[in-house]
DNA sequence: CATAATGGTTATGGATAGTACCTAAATTCA
DNA sequence: TGAATTTAGGTACTATCCATAACCATTATG
């Protein structure tokens, strides 16, 4: 039986499929990478920005990394059993949270980020820098391509 | 209250962290584009490579999508009860099926990959055509950066 | 003080992707 | 030929990711 070679040159052409494709490709990598350290691309990214912006609160936490604010709850209930993140009650607002890394937390961080540094160079490794840097301006461009910016009141 | 800003520059600077941002936007809008057409990301993807290699198999679709062969029969079933794709029997091979699309479904992948490429051209509008195709072209390098090629027996 | 808006949470569902396992059929090989 | 292995397709189940609706407590608005 021979192995005949299946085309997708028709999907080729579309941006989103090299996207799709690519991002399948990162995603498994980077969760592989981060597994040995139980974490995640999401709660990566979280101990990222909150490291990036201590106090900052949960909603403000979900805003950045574009994500709805009960999906982030799930998140940040696994940092905070593992002592990673604390929950401080903001004594001005006391609905809110100001998260913050706990010296542990800002340890596993720091781990992390070194191990997807090393995974993201590995990534990329076949781009210079000059083709690594306009694709990930291009990658921005994409992203708020159908962000509609409504003007301020 | 004063929204202060929170900041991400951390993030920013890894490719992954830029790809699944523009993956996510480009998904939703992907995803809204097929919704009246009944389809989605991946069975879009499914009917226009069957379009393109009619009578393929089952298996040879899942590696060509990169998916996993029990993925793909969800995707599948729903094709073929909505009559856009046949499972004909593969007379040399009685365990396999030869994926082919119905008159309809072919009217319907017209339709789909219309609305696809304008889809497409809207994500990547605020590309020149010579940065969109080098995107692409860094996504595919991306994708098979850790691909592990085992030589041929 | 009544109403609306906000911060966090719960519950739920859709889309995606993976593994384990099953059957039927084909292939390999002793 | 006949047993063992492999392959094609399918079933069942699970995990992750992301979204919405609805809820409670608190704060802001009028």
């Amino acid at each position: 039986m021979e192995k005949q070679v299946i085309s997708d040159t028709s999907l080729r052409c579309f941006a989103g499929y090299a996207l799709k494709r690519a991002f399948n490709s990162v995603q498994a990598d980077v969760n592989a990478t981060l597994a040995p350290l139980g974490l995640r691309m999401l709660s990566f990214s979280a101990l990222a920005v909150i490291a990036e912006n201590p106090g900052l609160r949960q909603s403000q936490l979900a805003g950045a990394l574009s994500i709805e604010r009960p999906n982030l709850v799930i998140v940040l209930d696994d940092l905070e059993q593992r002592g990673l993140i604390v929950r401080d009650r903001v004594p001005s607002d006391r609905r809110a949270y100001a998260l913050r890394l706990t010296d542990d937390g800002g340890r596993v961080y720091q781990l992390a980020a070194s191990a997807v540094q090393a995974h993201d160079a590995r990534m990329t490794s076949g781009l210079s820098k000059v083709e690594r840097l306009a694709m990930i301006d291009a990658l921005r461009r994409i992203e708020t391509a159908n962000t509609k910016e409504q003007p301020d009141g």
